[in-house]
RNA sequence: GCUCGAGUGGCGGAAUUGGUAGACGCGUUGGAUUCAAAAUCCAAUGUCGCAAGACGUGCGGGUUCGAUUCCCGCCUCGAGUACCA
């Protein structure tokens, strides 16, 4: 073989990593044997993907090709490496498919899961696919539903901090109720003894455990999609509509599974500082959480036994405050507002619960507000505060009251002055006629009583100690983030594994699980709004038989109605990573001990910065509390994370001539009444050519682009009016498949004409060139796009297919070009007209190994150059640099220069060759495996060991000094580098060239860097 | 509005602790080869200028012998977030 046949080495090498399990990983055989597993372990994780079926394009496998070519340099620097892959299957795409066609999900998610792998497989992954996971599998959600109960079967215990088993927790109620136990639990808890617990029925006892379960079932507000038939998370919502589809979200009352992740706000929030994270995951992970630091403080209402708790954070101002707002949801609005008020105030709540979400966040600047009539009494001074509602207190942050600050917090300030109230000041020397004043730094209180004089530090503890003392508020924590909704009204998810006894829900013993998805006939809500699993006729658990069974069997003595939600997406991505360290014993464990002590977290993750504060926040609770309960030996699943930047699109434009609607209209009507018939026909054939002209984008971007059409159009149609010269023409840019465009951005227009996707925009089209001439077969006329970065998507003609590249020039450039583009985290447009350059490297590369007669395989024994060995050890060092820094980018072009030289060199010496190919062997496995393989080696390229790079080779006695003058760079002059400072410089003194830039003047005064730099001043 | 990130040729980008700005690749131009094309090879290519030279890393200042790199003030773009008391 002498040229280089990419699509037949990467096939050969393709099937032969799969027939010889080569990157398989192994588990450690724990038999004791010395020896057994030397390797330190190395775990390389990929975010899976969602099985869409619109399969992957070019920006899907970047992090993929980053995380493989480093999962492949620590198998050459002797780690044993787990890179595995799998498929986060269940999920709404397959499910609306599902309900358009009928196909049931598993079948379509089945088909994509096969076009991805195919398309995966032909790139050149070195996944260990013997330990694959698939979400939507039941051997796998049954060990999502084993963990959902074990949440279930637990409690958080705030002393220890940590959760607990819930039988521990029913001893502790049975031996002294729960007046002393301090336990993450619902607000509405009410305290009971011992002896009460006791005499509770089951129900009831059942009920209370539910308020102490780290998931539960509760009547919660929750994000309510219409369209979408079902709840979304926070994280879902994006600027008050879905995130999928962008539709409108209302808040609704709903009962709901809910996870108890607040409890571990605190040390999701602690477990950052030790996560090697790009800091703009931590921080929006950090602002997700929100936590603040304050107090809590009871106002009374005045003439009533209610007292309104609100969290402020600056409790040092208390002495400001002038009136109180409640949230319009708030519980006791209804309750408070006087008979005067109560119109007003009804009037109000309708007022705002009509504006969706989106409207209130959009208008933040409208003022508005209701009083209720009532009245707080202030804690301190007994003054009468009036209670006001208003909708800038959100309900679901606090307690959905706030104590107004007006002198200290701008909302406060606007709502008081819109509503003339009064602004009493409490800072020293400030002055708040204008505006609030907010700082904390250098503030000193007035007008406060016994927080005169003080600091806001100072003030800060005195008040908390004394609201402590009068036992009206204490310090308190706050956080923004709430118990995370898991719930879904879908067919695509996990069943949950609960059935309802009386209305409580009860889990299925796990020896029973998984509890399989049913089939239902229609993949739609039921008629009477409940989740389509409501339409699955057998899907009644039988506690005898412990099985599912026919509904008409419930008779909720021993058979009993399931739960008919499913859980969310991240359910099963929550664990995913433990998964993938199981290799043999996956129906008996979800991971066994051994293998979790041996891999234990993951090394190095790659992935999307859009998990920021959903995915990735929810698994590391979900291994904080596996953690807690022994189930996993870690607290933190991944050490070190990436976010690979976006592949963007570049969309080429060609540029559409349009005619004025109303003018056309105009003309046609005066075509009726003024002209002849001969008239009327050339008029339809000249707006005819109007409408099908495009121009190109040289004179889309000259200053009459007009003119040339209508240059174009006369010598086509001869029109004796003067209509021509009147025409008001629109330009309008349109997308056309970039797949038609050339390097050199031209169209290629016949294609285009022949290619039966391309719309119907370009059927009669007439492509006016770059000189204005119509584009025909004969001339020479080019018709040039415009091009403009976008998100690559179908609609934009811009999506770059990677099988195709893969046919073209092959995997190994693929791979090579996606990591030439730019840096890993940064997003950049991919433009397919530079992959020639990576794919003639490639070329050279071959060609280097294929100097022997008619470019034969050729290397030598000889000797290896000093030139050669010089390249080669540069080049070790600049890559092992490089990958270790993620910066694989320059790596490729280091392998660039370093075949280039080789290449004048005429290299041809195995101990040069040799190495560098295992240098390359990450980034182009294919043709490394082919070249290692023809140098005579047996084993697989990826067995090799890294090549130890050895300074002496790089040793200089020279250096090509550059001489600056005033810091600009003149010439260079070659010095030996064993020179003095001293003998530098008079070498560069005595330089003709010096004089000659000096013109005649006196240096001032020259620097000498050794081994840098000189530079002359003066 | 707040938080974070980024601004370097026609384009993607490089310059690792302040020390030759523009590596490497694309594109462009010219040449070789070819009946021709593709492929390949050679040369040039920041801007202005015939040249000498001048100017150049978003803008304005500063520190320094020397600044893409450090400091101060601004501008623009991108991402995230949304009244969080």
């Amino acid at each position: 073989m002498s040229k280089y046949h990419f699509n037949e080495i990467e096939a050969k090498w393709q099937k032969y990593w799969a027939e010889n399990q080569t990157f398989k990983a192994e588990n450690p055989t724990l038999s004791g044997v010395e020896g057994d597993n030397e390797k330190p372990k190395y775990y390389v994780l990929d975010m899976f993907p969602y099985p869409s079926g619109a399969g992957l394009h070019v920006g899907h496998p970047l992090g993929y090709i980053a995380s493989d070519i480093y999962a492949r340099f620590k198998r050459h620097q002797g780690f044993n490496v787990l890179h595995p892959m799998g498929y986060d299957s269940f999920g709404l795409p397959a499910e609306q498919y599902a309900i358009k066609t009928g196909q049931h999900p598993a079948e379509t998610t089945e088909e994509n899961i096969a076009r991805y792998r195919e398309q995966l497989d032909k790139i050149g992954f070195s996944f260990d696919w013997s330990r694959e996971v698939r979400t939507s599998n039941p051997e796998y959600y049954k060990w999502t539903q084993w963990i959902f109960l074990q949440l279930f079967e637990s409690w958080y215990d705030i002393d220890k901090d940590k959760a607990r088993a819930i039988d521990e927790l029913r001893s502790i109620f049975s031996a002294e109720g729960n007046v002393k136990i301090n336990a993450v639990c619902d607000e509405n808890t009410v305290k009971f003894t011992a002896s009460e617990w006791l005499s509770f029925s089951d129900i009831e006892k059942q009920e209370i455990l539910l308020k102490y379960r780290l998931t539960y079932l509760a009547e919660t507000e929750v994000n309510w999609c219409p369209e979408l038939g079902t709840v979304l998370a926070n994280d879902e919502i994006v600027n008050g509509v879905s995130e999928r589809g962008g539709f409108p979200v209302v808040r609704k009352k709903m009962k709901q599974w809910s996870m108890r992740i607040t409890a571990y706000a605190q040390r999701l929030l602690d477990g950052l500082d030790k996560l090697d994270w790009p800091q703009p995951l931590k921080d929006s992970q950090t602002n997700w959480i929100g936590r603040s630091k304050g107090a809590s403080v009871e106002f009374k209402v005045k003439n009533s036994e209610f007292k309104i708790p609100v969290f402020t954070t600056r409790p040092d101002t208390i002495f400001g405050v002038s009136f109180m707002v409640l949230a319009p949801e708030h519980e006791l609005v209804s309750k408070i507002t006087t008979a005067e008020q109560k119109e007003e105030i009804k009037n109000y709540i309708e007022k705002t619960a009509k504006r969706s979400e989106r409207d209130r966040m959009a208008d933040v600047k409208t003022i508005s507000g209701a009083f209720t009539g009532a009245y707080v009494e202030h804690p301190f001074t007994g003054e009468a505060l009036p209670i006001w509602i208003g909708d800038y207190v959100l309900a679901s942050y606090g307690t959905g009251a706030v104590m107004s600050v007006p002198c200290g917090d701008q909302r406060d300030y606007d709502f008081a002055k819109h509503f003339n109230i009064p602004i009493p000041n409490i800072f020293k020397d400030v002055d708040i006629s204008e505006e609030a004043y907010s700082e904390k730094e250098n503030t000193v209180i007035t007008n406060s009583d016994f927080l005169n004089n003080l600091t806001y530090s100072q003030a800060t503890d005195k008040i908390i100690a004394v609201l402590e003392e009068k036992g009206i508020g204490k310090g308190k924590v706050n956080y923004r983030l709430h118990d995370a909704v898991f719930s879904r009204q879908r067919y695509w998810g996990e069943p949950f594994p609960i059935y309802y006894k009386d209305g409580m829900p009860q889990a299925i013993p796990t020896e029973h699980l998984p509890l399989r998805l049913p089939d239902v006939e229609k993949y739609l809500p039921t008629e009477t709004g409940e989740p389509p699993l409501g339409r699955a006729d057998i899907w009644s658990w039988d506690t005898e038989k412990c099985a599912v069974v026919g509904n008409k069997l419930a008779d909720n003595k021993t058979v009993f109605p399931l739960e008919l939600n499913t859980m969310p997406g991240w359910a099963g991505s929550s664990w995913y990573f433990f998964r993938y360290m199981e290799e043999k014993n996956r129906d008996t464990v979800f991971a066994s001990k051994d293998a979790m002590n041996y891999w234990k977290d993951v090394d190095l993750y790659i992935g999307g910065s859009e998990h920021a504060t959903g995915h990735l926040l929810y698994a590391r609770f979900w291994v904080k509390f596996m953690h807690d309960r022994g189930l996993v030996p870690v607290e933190e699943p991944i050490k070190k994370l990436i976010n690979q930047g976006m592949i963007l699109g570049e969309s080429a434009f060609a540029y559409r001539v349009y005619l004025d609607n109303d003018q056309v209209e105009e003309i046609l009507v005066k075509n009726q009444k003024n002209y002849s018939s001969e008239e009327k026909e050339d008029l339809n054939v000249l707006l005819d050519t109007i409408k099908s002209l495009f121009i190109s984008h040289k004179i889309y971007k000259s200053d009459s682009p007009k003119d040339i059409v209508i240059a174009h159009v006369k010598r086509k149609v001869t029109f004796k009016s003067d209509i021509l010269d009147k025409l008001r023409l629109k330009i309008v840019p349109v997308h056309v498949d970039v797949n038609f465009v050339t390097v050199s951005n031209e169209l290629e227009v016949f294609k285009l004409y022949q290619s039966l996707e391309s719309k119907k925009e370009f059927e009669k089209a007439v492509l006016i060139g770059e000189n204005g001439l119509e584009i025909t077969r004969d001339n020479n006329e080019k018709y040039i796009v415009g091009r403009e970065v976008e998100k690559m998507s179908k609609s934009k003609y811009n999506v770059v297919n990677p099988d195709e590249i893969c046919q073209k020039y092959g995997a190994d450039t693929l791979r090579m070009y996606e990591m030439f583009l730019g840096p890993l985290e940064q997003a950049k447009p991919w433009n397919t007209a530079g992959i020639t350059g990576v794919h003639g490297f490639l070329k050279k590369l071959w060609k280097l190994y294929h100097s022997g007669p008619d470019d034969s395989f050729y290397v030598s024994e000889e000797e290896a150059s000093k030139d050669g060995l010089k390249t080669l050890h540069k080049t070790i060092k600049k890559v092992q640099e490089d990958i270790e820094a993620f910066s694989f980018n320059t790596s490729v072009s280091t392998f660039m220069i370093a075949v280039n030289e080789l290449t004048s060199q005429k290299c041809t010496s195995r101990e040069i060759l040799e190495p560098l190919i295992v240098l390359i062997a990450p980034y182009a496995p294919h043709i490394a495996e082919e070249l290692w393989e023809n140098l005579g080696n047996k084993e697989s390229v990826s067995t090799a060991p890294y090549p130890k790079f050895e300074e002496k080779y790089l040793v200089e006695s020279n250096k090509e000094y550059p001489i600056s003058f005033n810091g600009k760079m003149r010439f260079t002059l070659e010095l030996p580098l064993d020179l003095t400072k001293d003998e530098i410089e008079s070498a560069v003194m005595s330089h003709a060239k010096t004089a000659q830039y000096l013109e005649g003047r006196t240096p001032k005064k020259i620097i000498v860097v050794p081994g840098k730099i000189v530079n002359i001043v003066g």
